[in-house]
RNA sequence: GCUGCUGUAGCUCAGAGGUAGAGCACUCCCUUGGUAAGGGAGAGGUCGAGAGUUCAAUUCUCUCCAGCAGCACCA
């Protein structure tokens, strides 16, 4: 029999039969090897052991010490394990795809009656029987047609459906435990009892288009958790938990910030607390945004129909866009007015005024866009998602040669802003152009070619998403990530070569003869509504000092002290400080705890001594520590570190 | 928009076919207390909206509205 040569981690190598399997490899290592092996990578892939080797490749065995290929097969295993579950339980329920995702895995099932949480209970337990009878799993491929007629006898058009999408050159290949199958591409676990039986959770069932396609089927999802021990999943359960005490609509209303109502469904209702919170950002904002040489602007809420219909935005989101008509009693003329859903079209209108020449570019049009779209109800999530919000929108007006450089500078201030704001990480994802597209392929290759070199100059990792551009040009998008792991889109930079074009805008060359600038669409928080959200998540409330709505609270002691409280927030006011006296006739006790329960960053008590020796008693935020200075002291230590983090000298 | 769940006092929640309850918060009184709840009294609700069944609906049914989870969408 021919021999190959195999590669192990270690650098040795070994000679084997040609189509040995990675089982067989770990076997004559030895026979614990055996026995706790779970997969392998040949060549890099991820490798079922009872798939043949059929060439010299490189082999590293995997156990659930090997954490990356545990978690999956893991999840995966338990995807199926599900399934089977749900099919002997049910057996007229049609299976769909079951897939890996973070932290857990989840499985489609097409089912008359919905699942009830008690049924999610009773899976459960059937999925821990299934485990304790330890099947082996087995695999083979099949013949393509075979693979269809067993479905299509069994009743599971969803996996014929499936077996038709399998590319023509992949095998179709099945998968067993006992007597339960499922099409899967692998790989998969020795026996269903390497899953750690007391290591998953079934959380939850929710709806889900067949293919993500909105015009199909909706078939019902089951969520779960796994992981490799009882331990792991507690303390993914109890992050949950912790996660849920952050969730900013709850600290919203907790921190009287904001607060929605039935009247006006994503819209927020900002308390002045919350406002506070959000001057405070806008005025950072509009200070950055000035000294990375932008000029802020303001144009109209409501815009005549024709303006949309131009920047084709009309013929796409109408469904979108709030309408007004003036009641037709009192309108001496109909007109059909959109609230504005987006500014870059009257940001045109503005750069449209006079003649500009190539010395104004690049120029860079700033404004806190109010806008409104009529998003769909079941999209609304607190500010994360709201029908009202306002953009930290700017256009740069620009040549095609001053992309790279308006996209590198953007990156800088963007990255700048959000380490001032709290955010070290953030994930970008790169869409390059979509298959309808305007505009030639060079000026493609020169915006794509310059949004990417721009990237790089400042990090190697962001995600690539062919195909997922704008119809009008390239786009970066930045992400950060809230309280229990969603991603939010916050940043964006675009390069149009359309809109410009729509809208007729122009600019006078050195040649003297008139070209279309680029227009860069460009945001840093995206919204304010949901950059607040994710603030607040972020800090769970607790916000720096600087960002905090009531920045210090002076409490009295015993009311002979009231007078000095009074002196000591004039203080602090005239510092610049938000603060506010506490003289209510309640013990020290309940004032600290009533503050810091609304997350007050700073308590000054104050009772006799310190009216005696002109001090305060400061207790921050999260400490149990407290601190006597002079009041003096403890107004500039606060005031300074109040200062906006764009300001500080230091 | 789709699937499922939910809607009772400002908040968190209990409750039942015979028009409602707790804790906290709120108001008043007593208390001047040294760093996460001092004591007492009081006030507060068209039980999300509309229709239907019933002698009787906040409770059962339907429709609508809003919220929650997920999906779809996100210029």
């Amino acid at each position: 029999m021919a021999q190959i040569s195999l590669t192990f981690p270690d650098g040795s190598s070994r000679a084997f039969d040609r189509g040995v399997t990675p089982a067989e490899v770990a076997a004559s290592i030895s026979k614990s090897l055996e026995k706790k092996a779970i997969s392998a990578t040949v060549n890099g892939a991820h490798w079922d052991l009872q798939w043949p080797i059929e060439a010299d490749a490189t082999i590293a065995l995997h156990t659930m010490a090997d954490d990356a290929q545990a978690l999956e097969l893991v999840r995966h295993d338990l995807a199926h394990i599900m399934a089977r579950a749900v099919q002997e339980i049910w057996p007229d329920v049609k299976v769909t795809i079951g897939p890996v995702i973070q932290n857990g895995w989840y499985y489609d099932f097409d089912r008359a009656e919905p699942f009830t949480p008690e049924d999610l209970g009773q899976i459960e337990t059937k999925m821990r029987e299934i485990i304790a009878r330890r099947d082996p799993v087995t695999t083979d491929v099949w013949e393509r047609a075979r693979a269809v007629r067993y479905y299509e006898a069994n009743g599971e058009p969803y996996k014929v459906e499936l077996i038709e999408g399998i590319p023509g050159d992949e095998p179709i290949r099945m998968y067993w435990h006992g007597h339960w199958q499922d099409l899967c591409r692998g790989p998969h676990l020795q026996h269903t009892g390497q899953v750690p039986a007391d290591a998953f959770k079934l959380m939850t069932v929710a709806g889900a288009y067949w293919r993500g396609d909105s015009s199909r089927p909706m078939l019902q999802r089951i969520y779960g958790v796994a992981f490799k021990s009882r331990q792991d999943l507690k303390a993914h359960l109890t992050m949950l938990e912790e996660a849920a005490k952050r969730d900013h609509r709850k600290l919203g209303r907790e921190m009287a910030l904001f607060h929605f109502q039935e009247e006006a469904p994503g819209m927020v209702f900002w308390h002045p607390a919350g406002w506070t919170v959000y001057r405070a950002l806008e005025d950072y904002m509009r200070r950055r945004l000035t000294a990375a040489g932008y000029r802020e602007i303001r144009t109209p809420q409501v815009v005549d129909r024709k303006l949309w219909e131009a920047s084709g935005h009309w013929d796409k989101y109408r469904e979108n866009m709030y309408i007004t008509e003036i009641d037709e009693e009192h309108a001496n003329e109909k007109r059909v007015n959109a609230l504005k859903p987006m500014n870059c079209p009257c940001h045109v209108q503005v750069f449209n005024q006079g003649i500009k020449s190539y010395r104004d570019l690049p120029l860079r049009m700033a404004e806190f866009g109010s806008c409104h779209r009529y998003e769909a109800h079941g999209a609304l999530h607190g500010l994360m998602r709201v029908r009202g919000f306002t953009q930290d929108d700017a256009h740069i007006f620009c040549t095609e040669d001053q992309i790279e450089a308006e996209c590198a500078a953007f990156i800088d201030l963007l990255s700048g802003i959000y380490r001032d704001l709290g955010f070290a990480k953030f994930d970008i994802k790169f869409s390059t152009r979509p298959e309808v597209r305007v505009g030639s392929d060079e000026v493609w290759d020169k915006a794509e070619a310059a949004l990417e070199k721009a990237i790089l100059s400042v990090r190697n990792d962001f995600e690539l998403d062919p195909g997922e551009g704008a119809f009008y040009g390239p786009k970066l998008d930045f992400k950060l990530t809230d309280a229990i792991g969603r991603e939010w889109q916050c940043g964006t930079f675009q390069a149009d070569f359309n809109l410009p074009e729509r809208l007729d805008a122009s600019y006078v060359g050195a040649d003297g003869d008139r070209h279309r600038p680029v227009m860069l669409h460009r945001a840093i928080l995206g919204s304010f509504e949901r950059f607040i959200g994710i603030l607040i998540e972020s800090y769970a409330g607790k916000l720096p000092l600087w960002l905090a709505p009531t920045q210090a609270v002076v409490a009295s002691i015993v009311s002979d002290a009231d007078d000095y409280v009074r002196e000591a927030t004039t203080a602090l006011r005239a510092a610049g400080l938000r603060a506010e006296a506490d003289v209510r006739n309640e013990k020290i006790n309940y004032k600290v705890r009533e503050h810091s329960l609304a997350k007050v960053p700073a308590i000054l008590a104050i009772g006799q001594r310190e009216v005696e020796d002109r001090t305060v008693t400061l207790r921050r935020l999260g400490e149990k520590q407290t601190r006597t200075v002079a009041l003096d002291e403890a107004v500039a230590v606060l005031a300074d570190e109040a200062t906006p983090p764009d300001l500080r000298t230091a």
